[in-house]
DNA sequence: ACTTGACTTGGAGTCAACTCCAAGTGGTAT
DNA sequence: ATACCACTTGGAGTTGACTCCAAGTCAAGT
């Protein structure tokens, strides 16, 4: 229980820890290391050879995340993120890969819509199905009009 | 060009070969025997040695490809198979399955969802500092500010 | 009868994205 | 001073999902 002394004082002046980052972004410590590693993650900060990482560094881990989740490979990521280390001359490209990923975000939340949808009337399937027996739905196409009668929901396979 | 003979005429009364099959799911063939092998389509047929495909074998195909895109492993559709082969007594199962992937693929949607968000800000960000340059976005809290405003969007990172 | 081409099998190889390990280090607490 | 523990590195191993290959088979057309 100390305060910190003249050569702590800096310490945490700045900066996270990668434990800390962990706790902040959800990713592995492991993890972590193999982005920058990777590429992904360009300028980490060293203090005494440990990772020191800035605000900037939680904001990149936080877009990764982003761009990982629309299905980005590591790959494109790390080349993005060496487009930032390079100012205003990468603003271009880097906004030329935005707008792809805009794009490939807009079709993969419609593909998970439909699949929703799919998995939607499944529930209704074998919750008719658990009160009724799988017999009455045997004829796929009759189930499918029920489907929409019941629940005013359109879906077609 | 010729009328079938005799023997071939019941050759496509009923199926689909595996060519077929490719062109109907988009799935490659090397891909419809690994899934074969892995459980997630059992009951495909032969004759002859070649596969033939059923009308509920393509059915499921489109399953697990929803299945598949909302991140269910093959493993766990393989077991959803297994299960649809056992009749009225894994219903309960089947849907307990199904509910889940719902939430899952609910939940999966609000990511895709949020991640559009952060990079329909960040193509905003660039076309502005195409025209403005990257100096006058260097204050991140300050752009979310102008984002906001000037789109009417909401977003914070 | 012979060629062609789409199919079969088992098994090996590839790829992306981690995940784990062993050996060593630096700052803090007792 | 010593012990502790979170951290470091390079590199090997794992997992999931394919993808490719070699050798063989079957049915249809010439």
């Amino acid at each position: 229980m100390s305060i910190m002394n003249n050569k702590s004082q800096k310490k945490n002046g700045e900066g996270y820890s990668i434990s800390q980052m962990c706790e902040r972004t959800g990713y592995s410590a492991d993890t972590l290391r193999f982005y920058e590693k990777a590429g992904l993650l360009p300028g980490v900060k060293r203090r005494g050879g440990r990772r020191v990482y800035s605000e900037a560094n939680l904001l990149a881990v936080k877009l990764i995340d982003c761009l990982k989740k629309t299905g980005m490979p590591l790959g494109d990521i790390a080349e993005f993120m060496r487009l930032t280390t390079m100012g205003d001359k990468s603003v271009k490209k880097r906004l030329e890969m935005m707008r792809k990923r805009e794009i490939a975000a807009k079709a993969q939340l419609a593909e998970i819509q439909a699949s929703l949808a799919h998995i939607e009337f499944k529930v209704w399937y074998y919750e008719t199905a658990a009160k009724e027996g799988l017999a009455v739905l045997a004829d796929i196409e009759a189930a499918l009009e029920r489907y929409r009668r019941e629940t005013g929901r359109e879906f077609s396979i």
